[in-house]
RNA sequence: GGGCGAUUAGCUCAGUUGGUUCAGAGCGCCUGCCUUACAAGCAGGAGGUCACAAGUUCAAAUCUUGUAUCGCCCA
């Protein structure tokens, strides 16, 4: 029976179908089975209401060829999908969206908010979810999790008690960062340094009771100096010994200030002496703290400044103050000078916006002792990361780390289990919600604020297993095998992840940390939407094919570096891809297929088994080492060049011939090898290897699908070193051949006959494999001449003379040129040997083999220049 | 200021343990082919002082140090 494909390989309804198939049929999906080994990855879970970008499709494809083929070596092999429901971001949709029907949130009120925010989480959760299954994504879809569940809740709230009764959560009054377009606090890691070129304000403040005399400060932020309680100078500074105890006047509000001493103040910047505005500036608050200052709050919620700034400023934004008062001190001849300043401000990771630090009452996670058993077990190898330089970072951001901010004044999260007793002001943190203060029975408010997104997403390995329960879950699958992500969020999630399994679980959450490059576009920039030179990987799917996109993306994945992408690159995929479906049509119209090894093999049949076991073995050494653009290059490699270009032509001489079985035994080692391939391919490419697969079946049958298949394991009764090196020399006899005729433009319709001189054992190969080639270099004739040839081109390989008797097709000029190019690249070789086989010190100091190796190079090289040049006095 | 990465063919990038089978791939380019699987293809070809400098070594794209340019992270 004869199957016809359609020439050219169609995606879209083959990827629509298999997704179907594997779904419908369980094939994701994983049970807890303590008989059987497993393998276990957590799919990063994205923005809940968020869209797939590239980043993803390079994330997940690499997770899913990495679940695909651990299930393919018969591992119970869980990829668990699921979504975080990133507060601030989902927040700020909802709101704006609100906005938009002219709805603020604050009349809403906070249940009513929820309500809205729960409704569009419900119309937009699964759109990331359906469009990670048009990548193939293989995911146990039953288990798939968010971060607001009612069972993570609890893993969240678990870790809160935890924590917090262990001491380690604490609540106090601090500078945070605050973004004041979000509203909220957020951590020092949620906070973009940039370098920016900005201003310096040298500003002159009079002192009290010293007429015309004044203290010089410099300051980045005019607008703070509103808030400012003190000036200080260094105690070691000599030009202003005099000067501390003495009171100077704040500009504008004329608030009197004293000038202090402390020794934090430094002596290079500015003019030495430095504004001091607790409210609103970190060191200046540990200042304030030390000298006991008083604390004014200039700025609000949202960046504008507060009665506290004077009537003339209140109410205005933060930089439109700056303006104002700049212009005033302008006019009271206070301002000095401006001198440009480039300095690093920070920019809310989130939206931009320029943090303003601000001094407020949050909660936070005492780190350090946290940070400690997470150092160790990196250090110890317990989890490893992948490429190991990220350790390093990894060690940096651990040894240095700071508390962490947690509480987000949001409403869209996690509220805080901190229950408030409004008579005895006794703080209740428990498991179950209390009722009433458990100290004095009085009325009870809980805490405003919600839980940073990642003080749930650090608990996702092990939350996602029904963790705080004792469950069937944790005991099998945790702790994971590999995280798959990419470097910017090694702070933000993959070292408190690690922390977090430490702590409350008392095991690492993964073993190896896979890090992947970043996607970029095609100029090396970040793709944003800001800058609109963002890919759709959707798009890119509909354009070139789920597999085509995926085999892209792993072939350009290399050892952790930054992909700079463009749409064109997903060409190399498709027409990998095409290649493949071609490959398969071919097979197909062959007739029937007979599966298993043929009992008999001829030399290009075992060459190709051969070849197959190591392209196998390879693949499983590239996956296990993470590097699967290596793995897919080899299997590329294979596939294309040498069982389509060389072995699918070779049997095609069988394949048209009258010898019925010949025909019957290549056709089955071609449909054994491409089958192998299809597997190989598998985990890279699902959908085609597995329409390709059913085609090859000829029928549907449920227990024959790819991906509950064994993926091909390497077996040594196939491995034939003899064949590969017979076939390789026919190789390069085919392809001296084809050169020749080539540069003669001699049409490969024609017929030739060749005239050989050499070792008999390689001439008699030859002969035995004369259809070889005939049928890849129409040479039908092999003759061993006593005298050479002429006139005749000729070409020289180890062992071997090859002439070509072409007559009057011969171009003497053309060929002369063409062995003299020959000749000196061979004597450029050789001078290059010679050189080093005089050099004592390289004969006395290399190692023997590698100076055995180089003399045997010589031979041949010599003899192989004196056989062209004999050739080149032949044609005169 | 500290750390990390990059610099190899016109473009995008490989190159793991130093050794003329290590100077490679894909795309692009040139020549010839619509050869009954595939023009998204086939056959052949051109193209690189491996950023620069010094050093280690018998031997360096590969190891060391320095310089330059670009990028990222941290402070």
């Amino acid at each position: 029976m004869k199957i016809e494909l359609a020439k050219v390989y169609d995606p879209k309804n083959v990827e629509a179908k298999w997704y179907r198939i594997w779904e419908e049929g369980g094939y994701f999906r994983t049970e807890v089975n303590p008989d059987k080994a497993r393998y276990c990855i957590m799919m990063p879970p994205p923005n809940v209401t968020g869209v797939l970008h590239m980043g993803h499709g390079l994330q997940d494809t690499i997770q899913d060829a990495l679940i695909r083929y651990y299930r393919m070596m018969g591992m119970e092999s869980l990829w668990l999908p699921g979504t975080d429901h990133a507060g601030i971001s989902t927040q700020n949709v909802v709101e704006k969206k609100l906005l938009k029907q002219g709805i603020k949130k604050e009349n809403l009120g906070r249940e009513k908010f929820l309500e809205e925010v729960w409704k569009h989480k419900e119309e937009h959760g699964d759109v990331i979810s359906m469009q990670k299954r048009l990548l193939g994504d293989s995911a146990d879809w039953s288990r798939e999790r968010f971060t607001m569940d009612a069972q993570l809740s609890k893993a969240v709230r678990a870790a809160f008690v935890h924590l917090y009764k262990k001491g380690l959560i604490y609540r106090g009054d601090y500078i945070v960062n605050w973004c004041p377009r979000c509203r909220s606090a957020i951590s020092d890691d949620e906070v973009n340094h940039q370098e920016h070129q900005g201003h310096l304000w040298w500003i002159n403040y009079y002192l009290k009771g010293l007429p015309n005399q004044f203290i010089q400060v410099a300051t980045t932020r005019p607008e703070t100096m509103l808030g400012d309680t003190a000036v200080a100078v260094n105690p070691k500074d000599p030009r202003y010994k005099g000067l501390i105890g003495k009171t100077a006047i704040l500009p504008v509000i004329k608030r009197e200030i004293p000038i202090i001493g402390d020794s934090m103040v430094d002596l290079e910047f500015g003019t030495g002496a430095v504004k001091v505005t607790p409210a609103h500036d970190p060191n200046d608050y540990e200042i304030s703290l030390r000298h006991g200052l008083p604390v004014v709050v200039v700025l609000d919620e949202e960046g504008r400044m507060t009665a506290e700034a004077g009537d003339e400023y209140v109410g205005m934004d933060r930089f439109e103050c700056r303006e104002a008062l700049i212009e005033e001190l302008n006019a009271r001849k206070l301002l000095v000078k401006v001198t440009n300043h480039i300095h690093s401000v920070g920019h809310c990771y989130r939206c931009r916006t320029v943090i303003e630090p601000y001094l407020s009452r949050q909660w936070f996670v005492k780190m350090q002792p946290l940070a400690e058993p997470a150092i160790k077990a990196v250090r110890d190898g317990r989890i490893k990361f992948v490429p190991g330089r990220w350790a390093k970072v990894y060690f940096g951001w651990l040894e240095n780390v700071r508390d962490w901010c947690i509480s987000r004044q949001l409403w869209w999260g996690h509220r805080i289990p901190v229950w408030y007793c409004e008579d005895c002001g006794e703080l209740t943190v428990e498991m179950e919600d209390p009722t009433e203060c458990p100290k004095c029975g009085g009325e009870l408010e809980q805490d405003p604020d919600v839980l940073d997104t990642w003080f749930s997403s650090w608990l996702w390995p092990f939350s996602t297993l029904g963790w705080p329960e004792d469950t069937a879950e944790m005991k099998y699958f945790y702790p994971t095998d590999v995280l798959v992500s990419g470097y910017d969020i090694i702070f933000f999630w993959i070292a408190r992840m690690i922390i977090a399994g430490l702590e409350f679980t008392g095991d690492i959450p993964y073993r190896t940390v896979y890090i992947t490059g970043m996607i970029r576009d095609e100029f090396g920039r970040w793709m944003s939407k800001s800058l609109g030179n963002g890919i759709d990987p959707i798009d890119m799917i509909e354009q070139y094919g789920a597999d085509a996109v995926r085999y892209s993306l792993v072939a350009l994945n290399t050892e952790g570096q930054d992909i700079k992408l463009a749409p064109s690159r997903f060409e190399m995929g498709r027409n990998f891809a095409n290649k493949l479906w071609n490959a398969g049509r071919f097979l197909l119209m062959q007739g029937d297929l007979k599966g298993g090894a043929a009992a008999e093999m001829e030399l290009a049949d075992k060459w190709i088994v051969s070849r197959f076991q190591r392209i196998s073995e390879n693949a499983h050494l590239q996956i296990k080492k993470y590097r699967l653009n290596d793995a897919l290059g080899a299997i590329y490699e294979f596939t294309w060049h040498e069982y389509c270009d060389w072995y699918v032509e070779l049997i095609k001489a069988r394949l048209y011939g009258k010898d019925e079985g010949g025909r019957e035994r290549a056709l089955q080692t071609a449909r054994m090898i491409f089958g192998g391939i299809l597997k190989l391919l598998h985990p890279f490419m699902p959908f085609i290897t597995e329409e390709l697969n059913r085609a090859l079946l000829r029928e549907a049958v449920d227990g024959e699908l790819l991906i509950k298949s064994v993926y091909p394991v390497s077996e040594a009764e196939y491995l034939n070193g003899k064949a590969e090196s017979e076939m390789s020399f026919i190789q390069q006899v085919i392809y001296q051949i084809r050169n020749l005729r080539a540069e003669m433009s001699v049409p490969l319709m024609k017929m030739a006959e060749v005239v050989l001189f050499g070792d008999a054992v390689k001439i008699a190969l030859l002969e035995r494999h004369l259809g070889y080639l005939t049928t890849l270099c129409k040479v039908d004739r092999i003759l061993q001449g006593k005298e050479k040839p002429r006139p005749a081109v000729s070409a020289v390989l180890p062992g071997l003379e090859i002439f070509l008797p072409l007559g009057d097709l011969i171009d003497i000029d053309a060929e002369r040129e063409r062995l003299e190019k020959e000749r000196s690249r061979v004597e450029g070789r050789l001078n290059g040997l010679r050189k080093k086989l005089s050099n004592q010190n390289f004969l006395q100091k290399a190692a023997p083999e590698v100076v055995e190796k180089e003399k045997n190079k010589l031979e041949s090289a010599e003899q192989e220049l004196a056989k062209i040049e004999a050739n080149i006095e032949l044609l005169e």
